[in-house]
DNA sequence: GTTCATTACGGATTCCGTAAGGATG
DNA sequence: CATCCTTACGGAATCCGTAATGAAC
């Protein structure tokens, strides 16, 4: 059994079993992967793979369990390198991080200021997708660290570390009739056609939680990824603006006005996302610490110990979370 | 990085750093071993082991890491190759189980006898030794499971699986002195000399604690790893015999009587002992269940799924054990 | 002087790429 | 007929054993 043979199997499983496209993926021929698969299978003397004829249709039973136990024996191998890495040279290296829109131009700039200063020799790298194609980056190795309010759950060997809270603002026009209330209501905001995010993102749920509670049914007339594209269009008085209460700034968004809607809306906690039985090096504890301060590497080391997210959850239920 | 070099490091870790030792424990050249260790430290930038001159001295930090990791992986080959045995022949196999002479001789007979009987094609291996010896055993993965009362605790990478619980009996010469007490008591049991278990085995601290508890202190005369011995000595006149009542057999042992002190000491629990992380194969679950019938294979799994000690005991906590 | 790890080197094996072959849809 | 896996084959790299070297205790 060689290491290449369960890479084969493991990234072939990845790729629909089609092997072509497994070969141009991980740069190699094609007949080198079907012949070390082979071989593997002769070794083991039983089928990994369903044949028709010469195609790929199928695991076996068999085969699942043992690529299964091949991903996590390749998670291993990168975890000895990071370790070798680590010790090799503490203070550089590669920080890769997936995040959504809200999270890389509102939360992160004054965090990754600071990081850049104090650990200069790490390169950093921002990824921006969706929640769950950047929990899917992160549950896949792609990337060190995911950042998002929603998804991360639905990736099973992935655990989250609470970070912060946050609530919701509402975004008029200047002289905006809504502007002129003490404190609105759910009823009052629901008369407008609104522009918020896109469902999936940036806590939307809550949102639609929200509405749906009251029996209302807003008039959602357009939705965006992000807050910016959100602004411009509240701007253009399309509508009423529903966003990330981190997403109003005075000074730039001056020509809006921004009510508080923490009476209206639940809370949404923001995350991070960290594949489980990884090995983290000293410089990614930096940035986990500074972007979440309660989370020291104790308390992050504690937490990747334990198998269970509800485990993790309670750990850190008597926490106070920074709140935005 | 190759498997190769992985188990050569291991198996070196597991040698007292001895190259040539390792070299010939694994039937290869200790070149052969001292190259490929050398080309994995290049690989990864960093010593793993601390030389001193031309001899090991010890591991690096990363070092001993890797190696932990390692010794994983290396499992998980184990766990593969099992899978495909499991798939290739679910009847046909091997089961190594290591255990103490109380086991041995008294619990198991009924249960390798109806396991031999249900499954022919399984080759069963009893190892026999200390508790600590059988612990380190399974641990070590050089047999399946551990079956002991005493030492299981004391490796952190195996789980234990509760079987039964039993007593203690007082084992006197037919016509002696304390045959003729309705119910005896400590303080006159320890005015005779003692034959009893060794230190660290078959329950023997629970006996201490009893002693000790009333601040007595017994004059413990001879003491045997088995009760084939102690009551060879009991027959002799020697002294006062106290074993696992499950070790009179009042057929055999008609020349002597057994004195219940189940109100003298606290019972034992007998504990299957195995590895974190292993792929059972199917015989396995059905030898632990023909030992203790409660530990189904749904409950096994699931104490296997676990991962602190204290979760299995809270799972098993509603069961009623088998009790002799 | 014995034990022990490293270096040197040659033979056998393994690995991997290109090219050709045969099955599927 | 386009796609896809398998077989065939040759060159390169790797692995592993023996023999020789040199340091540590």
């Amino acid at each position: 059994m060689k290491l290449q043979q369960l890479r084969y199997i493991w990234e072939v499983s990845k790729n629909n079993l089609n092997v072509s496209a497994t070969a141009e993926t991980i740069y190699t021929s094609q007949p080198g992967i079907s012949k070390q698969i082979r071989i593997l299978e002769d070794e083991l003397g039983i089928p990994i793979f369903i044949r028709n004829g010469k195609h790929l249709t199928d695991m076996t039973p068999a085969g699942k369990k043992i690529i299964a136990i091949a991903g996590e024996m390749l998670m291993q191998v990168e975890n000895i390198k990071n370790i070798a890495k680590e010790f090799r040279d503490e203070s550089k290296g590669q920080l890769s991080i997936a995040t959504t829109h809200t999270q890389a131009r509102y939360a992160l700039p004054p965090v990754i200021k600071s990081f850049m200063q104090d650990l200069p020799e790490v390169s950093l790298d921002i990824q921006q997708g969706t929640p769950v194609q950047i929990s899917e980056m992160v549950s896949q190795g792609k990337v060190d660290i995911a950042i998002a309010t929603e998804a991360i759950e639905l990736f099973d060997n992935l655990i989250m570390l609470p970070c912060y809270s946050w609530g919701r603002c509402i975004l008029v026009p200047k002289g905006h009739e809504l502007a002129k209330e003490q404190q609105v209501s759910l009823a009052k905001v629901a008369k407008y056609p609104l522009i918020t995010y896109v469902f999936g993102f940036t806590g939307r749920s809550k949102l639609d939680d929200a509405f749906n509670a009251e029996n209302l049914k807003p008039d959602v007339a357009l939705t965006a990824v992000d807050a910016d594209v959100i602004k411009t269009y509240v701007r253009l008085g399309l509508g009423v603006g529903i966003v990330a209460r981190m997403a109003y700034d005075e000074k730039i968004d001056d020509d809006l006005v921004a009510l508080d809607a923490s009476h209206l809306f639940a809370e949404s906690i923001t995350k991070i996302g960290i594949r489980k039985d990884t090995f983290l090096r000293g410089y990614m504890y930096e940035f986990i610490n500074k972007f979440a301060p309660h989370l020291s590497k104790e308390s992050i080391d504690m937490a990747m110990q334990l198998k269970e997210q509800s485990a993790i959850d309670a750990l850190f239920s008597e926490v106070e979370l920074p709140h935005y």
